[in-house]
RNA sequence: GUCACAGUAGCUCAGCUGGAUAGAGCAACGGUCUUCUAAACCGUGGGUCGUGGGUUCGAACCCCACCUGUGACACCA
């Protein structure tokens, strides 16, 4: 960073008076290869300005450029590419990472700041699909990322745990179920109970009023009503933790749609008392033209709320009880416009902080090109994937390394990296197809690889019988080999805003992969293990790259192994 | 129809604020384990960056139009 500095400072001496240092900052850029230099200068504007050949002003800057303190500087066609100093730019990286170990690229730019996060929020009674999975990785992932520059999340679960559904299944419960069922696998058998139900109302479309009659007798506090809604939440709810541990994931709040029953009078109070209510086709509606939406439907013709009435008070008990600085909802891009009007109906009724709502929105997963549906029980079970996976990783391990202990736990780790990791690696708001040999690959750029480079970088520590380079020793590495890896290991600290500023995990895998690839190609290339006058140096690096990558994957909350 | 997101190699995708020959992985073919774990590394082939205009010294990237896909669009969440 404060190599950047010096290029502009250098740059900025010869061309006093042409452009300053905010202009040249903007200009710099990074070549594409190493072989062009660490930073570059392009000359097309001065070109412009001075009406000069860039080609001859490139060559004229470097010749009049104190080029002390770069290794060298030169001139490529219309470029001026400067190339840093080596040896000093291995030891101050190194002797940062090695000094300040898991804390190398934290900020605090957060100063502490609570920061709520709507995640993963599967629907009770439902399975837990690949869809949830998203959420949950890219909410866990974020929250890591946000507590790394320093603000403080709350990890809020609001569980589908309200709504007609649970009607539907007293319905089907009631006429086709049975208490053992249940008991012995809850959420399969509900959700058969739920497909039947659907399937069953296409025929005879009374049940759906017998299901809206018993979601009413829930609303009022029906007794039985009332006891199977707790059950099949609490069974759900059982299930839904098994899973969470096996990510490795955990929540700070578990309040869902539920909680927020007795809340949502006093915002119907509040938008009337506003004025911001009015009557259209039977209902009651904010309108939002002016913010070019649609209407946000506050009440139903029968004066029952709606999924928005449920998501303002939400929004505003979360701002109340935790006042925070940020409010993010990590939710799949076809409830975009929802939280567009969300947003909308809290600044019409004066709630500046409205702006620090952060929609989140990531694409869908399909299966075959379709979306995926609970009522038509074309789903794809989590728990089946990260099984399938877990295996295959074990397989993998009983042919490459039999003898490694702890295989199980090993083959856990990886089989669920791959997962998370797969998921986590691309652009989030882009959807993909389903396709679970692509899930659960372990070579190439998946999670597997990256843990594998870390394994590797591991052993060597383990064979060199150390534990930590001591960050005050030689650090000077001249080796070309080395050169993209350190110039990787300095740009992690950006990086990391970079995924903060963007709500954008894959900004971290990416690097990873980065790391590793460049890694493995020293690895292939260099023996570290040798004693000469680098070795301490080359095992700095060693373990410098196993600090960031174990960093990195903590971020994306994927385990790291020692061995595999 | 309106709005949103997307369209880059056979497939899945990178490409940071516009810049130097558009990059990876998978798949295909070929090479590399007596030497730090081959879940790796190296090489070969493969591209009208959806189409057409425009802005710019320079466009995959910015602007406009169109085409295609997906999703949302009033009493589900």
């Amino acid at each position: 960073m404060d190599q950047k500095q010096q290029v502009i400072d250098t740059l900025s001496t010869v061309l006093d008076g042409e452009l300053n240092k905010d202009e040249i900052t903007n200009m710099i850029e990074i070549p594409k290869t190493s072989d062009l230099g660490d930073y570059a200068f392009p000359t097309f504007m001065l070109a412009k300005l001075r009406h000069q050949a860039p080609q001859q002003i490139a060559s004229d800057i470097v010749d009049k450029l104190d080029k002390r303190a770069f290794e060298k500087v030169q001139a490529t066609g219309a470029y001026v590419n400067f190339f840093l100093n080596k040896t000093n730019y291995s030891a101050n990286v190194l002797q940062t990472i090695l000094t300040q170990q898991d804390h190398y690229g934290d900020a605090n730019v957060g100063k502490g700041g609570n920061v709520t996060i709507d995640m993963s929020s599967p629907n009770i009674a439902k399975p837990f699909s690949m869809g949830h999975l998203r959420s949950t990785v890219i909410g866990n992932a974020i929250a890591n990322i946000i507590t790394k520059v320093g603000y403080h999340p709350i990890k809020i679960n609001h569980l589908g745990d309200w709504g007609t559904q649970f009607g539907k299944l007293m319905v089907a419960y009631m006429k086709w179920g049975n208490e053992a069922d249940v008991k012995k696998d809850p959420i399969n058998t509900l959700l058969k109970y739920y497909v039947r139900f659907h399937k069953e109302a296409e025929t005879n479309p009374e049940l759906n009023d017998e299901a809206r009659l018993w979601f009413k007798k829930l609303e009022d506090g029906d007794e039985k009503a009332t006891y199977l809604w707790t059950w099949f939440r609490d069974e759900s709810l059982k299930e839904f933790k098994r899973i969470y541990e096996e990510l490795g994931i955990d929540f700070d709040h578990y309040t869902g749609e539920s909680f927020y029953n007795d809340k949502m009078q006093a915002v119907v109070d509040e938008l009337k008392q506003k004025h911001l209510l009015e009557k259209s086709r039977g209902a009651e509606i904010v309108n939002l033209d002016k913010f070019n939406l649609n209407p946000a439907l506050i009440l139903k013709s029968d004066g029952a709320t709606l999924y928005i009435t449920r998501d303002l008070a939400t929004a505003i008990y979360r701002h109340d009880t935790f006042h925070f600085v940020k409010s993010l909802y990590v939710v799949g891009l076809e409830q975009q416009e929802h939280f567009k009007q969300l947003k909308a109906v809290l600044s019409l009724m004066g709630d500046e902080w409205a702006k620090d709502i952060q929609y989140i929105g990531f694409g869908l997963i399909t299966q075959n090109g379709k979306k995926l549906s609970t009522r038509k029980g074309n789903i794809v079970l989590l728990e089946n994937v990260l099984q399938d996976a877990t295996k295959l990783a074990l397989k993998q391990i009983n042919e490459k390394h039999p003898d490694l202990p702890n295989k199980e736990e090993v083959a856990h780790d990886v089989g669920v990296g791959a997962v998370i990791f797969h998921d986590l690696k691309n652009n989030r708001l882009d959807s993909f197809d389903f396709n679970l040999e692509e899930v659960v690959r372990f070579e190439g750029e998946t999670g597997p690889y990256v843990q594998y480079t870390n394994v590797r970088a591991q052993s060597i520590l383990r064979k060199a019988n150390v534990k930590h380079i001591d960050p005050q020793s030689a650090l000077q590495l001249s080796d070309a080999n080395a050169w993209d890896i350190l110039k990787l290991l300095g740009d992690y600290p950006a990086t990391v805003m970079r995924a903060n500023n963007d709500y954008e995990p894959s900004v971290i895998a990416k690097y990873a992969l980065h790391l590793s690839k460049a890694f493995n190609k020293y690895y292939a290339n260099s023996k570290v293990l040798v004693d000469d006058d680098e070795k301490n140096a080359r095992l700095a690096l060693v373990e410098s790259v196993s600090i960031v990558l174990q960093n990195a994957l903590a971020l994306l909350g994927v385990k790291a192994p020692a061995e595999m």
